[in-house]
DNA sequence: TTCACCTGTAATAAAGTTATTACAGGTAAG
DNA sequence: CTTACCTGTAATAACTTTATTACAGGTGAA
C-alpha cells in the first residue's frame, strides 16, 4: 500500500457523514432511499458517498428483487481493521518512493 | 471521541503530502526551512500542514537556538497507534448523537 | 552594508469536495 | 391513469482545502 492508496483508505472514513452512513448498515443491509431517509441526506448525495466508501472497499452494494417484483439496491458494511501508527504512514511513503525511482523496466 | 473528532485526527493523516512530512521528521526533527526542501513545499504551504498536524496532535514545534545564535524552530513526530475498524467509528458516531440527544443542563 | 540564512503571516488563486436541483425511467397498487 | 414507491445520473452551486505570491522582520558573517 502506497500513500495514495492508504489516503484514499483514509479519507473515505475521515467523514462524518460516511461514518454515519457505515454506522447505519453495519447490522443489517439497507436500500438507498431507505438509508437516505435515516441519514437525512439527498439521493443524489448518498450515491456520491457509498461510491466513495465502495472504492475504497467499506461498502458492497448489491441488487435484490422484493417478493412482489420491486429492484431494490441493498448496501452493507464490509469488516475491516487495521492499525494505524507512525510505522504504517512511514512504509507507506516508501512505497511510493521506490516506485518513482524505480527504473522503467521494472515490474510492479 | 466523537465523529468530528475522529474526523480531524483521520483527515489530518490522509494526506499523502502529510505523510511525506510526517516521516521525514520520525528519526530526527528538523527546522521549517530544511524540512520544505526536504520535501520540496513552499514554506507557507508547509506551514498549513505542520498546523493541521500539530493541533490533530500528529507533531510537536519549539524553538532552538544555534551555538551562534539563530532562533529555529524544530519539528518532531510524536508516536501513535490506533486501531481503526467498524466498531471504532459507530462508537465515534454514537458518542456525536449521545451529545445532540442530551438535555441543556446535561454535562460533558 | 550586503549576503545568506532563518521565522512568520496576509492575500489570493487554483483545485477538489460536498451538496442541491432537476431530470429520466422503472414497478405495483388503487 | 394516477399515486406512491424505487433506481440512477447530469449539471451546477457552495464550500473547503491546497498551493502560490508577496510581504515584514530577525541573526551572523564577509
Amino acid at each position: 500500500m502506497n500513500a495514495e492508496q492508504l489516503s484514499t483508505w483514509l479519507s473515505a472514513i475521515a467523514s462524518p457523514q460516511r461514518m454515519r452512513i457505515l454506522s447505519q448498515i453495519v447490522s443489517e443491509p439497507l436500500h438507498v432511499s431507505e438509508l437516505a431517509r435515516r441519514v437525512q441526506m439527498s439521493r443524489p448525495l448518498l450515491y456520491m458517498h457509498l461510491t466513495k466508501l465502495e472504492e475504497a472497499g467499506f461498502v458492497a452494494g448489491h441488487h435484490e428483487l422484493t417478493p412482489d417484483g420491486k429492484a431494490l439496491k441493498l448496501f452493507h458494511a464490509l469488516p475491516f481493521s487495521s492499525t494505524i501508527d507512525l510505522a504504517t504512514l512511514s512504509a507507506a511513503v516508501a512505497a511510493t518512493d521506490a516506485h518513482n525511482t524505480r527504473q522503467p523496466d521494472e515490474s510492479e
